[in-house]
Order: structure tokens, then sequence, then C-alpha cells
DNA sequence: ATTATCTATAGATCTATAGATAATGC
DNA sequence: ATTATCTATAGATCTATAGATAATGC
């Protein structure tokens, strides 16, 4: 369907059919999370994989060179599914602070729904080779983004004083590990607030933050480009 | 020196003499916390463990059950180390906001210096059998509770509202977090912020949510106790 | 002929313990 | 006699591959 490029093509694989290996990699992984939520990387077997996945051992290593390939994939799926729910948050948002409001909390409830899946990128991140380690922190990366755009866009709006360039980033990346706490500390959490709680709440923190910050044009550099979060800081 | 309840007599052991069990342990869990943050808990054996602390790996087994246990030891002092840290500061602080923002600084200083070990627990919690997960996470709330002690002194004096329990528990847990995120985050973070500037952003974030915060005193129960912050809700 | 799949297993670990040895104190 | 320490290894895995078999298309 998509000549996209999706970060997953270096995966290598013995087989021939791009067709085949996609929707056997898709079984293979759709089994092995599952696997991996339950007892963790370590002590899930290639073969466990194998079985619950309906092929053999030896189909498996056809498809994957190795067993943290599998994990990878499994990785690489999470975060395109939280970023496909922000994404989708943020193209339906309206305008003001009303809009950033909507996306967080359309954000949250992405993690509420991964809570198993966002935990584990957190504890097994570690047990992929470092190439991909760094294509994990990349995507990561990517939804934080997400979140500087919706700030962006926000900026100088309303009566949204103008917010600076690495104001923004920091905020960003609050929301992001703001939504991650409820996934890793929601055994204690769930036990005092509803999600819905914990929304509002979180929400007014940042929302509270952005309408009357006293650090957001403090240092306002010429910087104000809306787009390109990420460049190297001069 | 202590016949305090440090949480650890129960790990098992053959030798007798307390004090020698003690002095090994710390021996040996010194050895593997580096081993752990280097390899992670499971690709790092036992017997690396035991050449590192210069024992047998016999002995080792002497003064551990099992591997699993070395590893609980390892989280068990990390959070001490922690939560000394906070304490030091805590009974150090003056009052108003500024202890606050002491306490604050001093706690994300931890952070800093602790990253690879807070890191270790986010990731190998999960590796720990059923019963010792539940002390770490016990552990984990002792410290927000300590911020739950520092933000109970402050409501209500000088120019801060009269907070809530669950208001300054959820602060607590931010304020833990926001520390972690030093942690897990700081190959970006620090690319953009050096640790000061981290903190006097967040500390920012954090204080004006407390000064004018309108759901501090929203659902205001008659529940006033500062001291007793981790009761179940009713 | 080529592609996909399977079975069987090589080869390489790794944890935990049994049983021997050394050191200490009665 | 008791305590602490060590060496050697039983026993149990687990990953990844070699080589055989089945299915597909020329």
């Amino acid at each position: 369907m998509s000549p996209r490029h999706t970060g997953l093509e270096d995966i290598p694989t013995q087989i021939k059919n791009p067709d085949l290996v996609e929707q056997r990699r898709r079984q293979i992984a759709d089994a092995a999370v599952q696997l991996f939520v339950r007892q963790g990387f370590h002590k899930t077997t290639t073969r466990q994989i194998a079985k619950a996945a309906g092929v053999s051992i030896g189909s498996l290593y056809e498809y994957f060179a190795c067993k943290e390939d599998v994990l990878y994939l499994v990785c690489h799926a999470i975060h395109s599914e939280v970023e496909r729910g922000v994404s989708a948050a943020l193209a339906r948002a309206s305008g003001g602070s009303e809009a950033l409001a909507a996306v967080i909390r359309e954000y949250f409830r992405v993690c509420h729904r991964m809570s198993d899946f966002i935990l584990l990128i957190y504890q097994e991140t570690r047990s992929l080779p470092t190439q991909w380690q760094k294509r994990v922190l990349e995507n990561e990366l990517r939804i934080a983004g997400l979140f500087v755009q919706v700030l962006a866009k926000l900026s100088g709006s309303g009566d949204i004083p103008k917010l600076n360039e690495r104001f923004m980033e920091l905020a960003a990346h609050d929301i992001s590990v703001l939504g991650h706490m409820w996934t890793f500390r929601r055994w204690y959490l769930s036990r005092h607030f509803t999600l819905d709680e914990y929304i509002e709440l979180q929400t007014e923190f940042i929302l509270g933050r952005i309408e009357a910050n006293p650090a957001a044009g403090r240092e306002a550099s010429g910087n104000k480009e809306t787009t390109a979060p990420h460049k190297e800081r001069p």
C-alpha cells in the first residue's frame, strides 16, 4: 500500500515475498508482545513465540534474524499506535487552549489503553541492539514533536503569551512523561484518581504553566520557527 | 548499629555471623550493581558477579538464595540512598515556598547523581519476585511521601492556599517523576538544558501550580492531617 | 528451480548445589 | 564441632542453524 518509509525495511529476512513477510511478521509480533508483557523479554523463549504465533521455530528465523529483531518490531508497532492516536487528535483539534487540552486528553487515553505496552518499552528498550535503541528514542522524540506542534500553534494566539522554542520543548516532554506516569504509577494512582480525574488535574497543571508562565518569554531568542523542533541547539 | 527495620532481614542466608553477612552482601551488591547497569540483569551471570566481588560462586550462594535476591538488595540500596538525600534536604529546609524549592533542587540533584541506578530500577523491578516488587514500590511511595510532608508544611502558610490531601499526593508524585524524567530522557534533555536550567524550569512549573492552583481548594474535605499521606481513600 | 516450511539438534550457556577443604573456637 | 569458603559439575535450558520436505511456477 504505502511506499512510505516505515523504519522497518532493514530487519533482515530470508523470505522473498514482501506481503508474506509483512503478514507473518505481524502474526509473530502479535503473539510475541503478549508474551513479553506477561513474562518479560528474557524469560520468553523463541519457541514460545513460534508456538503462540502458530509457526515453527525454523520459520520464525526465516522472518527474523534474531530474537531482538522481534522485540524491535514490537516496540515499533507500539510507538506507531501511540503516534497514530495523537496525530488523529491533532488533526481534529480546533484552536486555542481547548485544542491543547483535547490533544492531551486523547494522548492520556492512548497511554491508558496502551499501559502494558508503554511499560514494556520502558523496561525492554535496553535489551535492543544499540542501533535499534536509537530508533526507539527517535520515535519517542517524534511523539514529543507532535506536542510541540500544538504548542507552537497556540503560541501568541488569544490570551496565550509568545512561547519560546526551548520552553515548548520542555513542556512537550513533560506532557509525554506525565502520560507515561499514568502507566508506571497506575498501581498507585488508580487507587486515588479515576483516569478522567487524573487527566483533568494534570491538564490544569500544564495549562496553568502555559497561560501564565514567567519562563516562556524570558530568554526570547529570535528563533520563531514552529515546525522543526528537533534541531540541534546552536 | 541500628536495630531499625531495614526491610532486608528476610533475604535468606546460610551464614550465621550477621556482621559478616552485612559486609559480604554489600561487597557483592556493589559489584553487581555496576554489572547490572552495564549489561542488564539477565545478561549478567552469577559467575560474573562472584568474580567481580572477589568471592567464589559457591560463597555467593551462601549469602543469597538466588540471583533475584542480589537484584533486590541492589534496588533497596538505591532507594535508600535517594531517600537519604531527600530526607537530609528536608531536615535542612527552612519554611515557605523556598523550602519546597530547596527540597526539589536537592532531589533532582540526587536523581542526576543516581541516574544510572534509577534507570535500573525502572528496567528491572519487573525481574523481581512479586513479593519484592511490592517492596520496591513501597519504597517509591515513601519517597513521594517526603514531598507530601513538605507540601503539607507549606499548605495555608504565607501566600500559599490551603492544599487538599489528594492535590498534594498528585503533586508529590509529579515531583518524583519529573526527577526521574531527567534520568530517562537525559540523552535528549541534556543536549538542550543544563541540570540547573532543568531544575529551575521545572521548579517554576511546580511552584506555579501550588501558588495559584484552582484545584487545590476545590474539593476541600475536612481531611487535614499532614503526616499520614498514604491511607486508602474512603 | 525456487520459495517457504518443518524437524531435529549442535553448541553454548547458566543457575544452583553437592561435597571437599580450610579456618576458628571449645 | 561449627562456620565459612571453595571447586567441580549436574541438570536444565535456549538460541540459531543445517538439512530434509512440501508447495509453487516455469
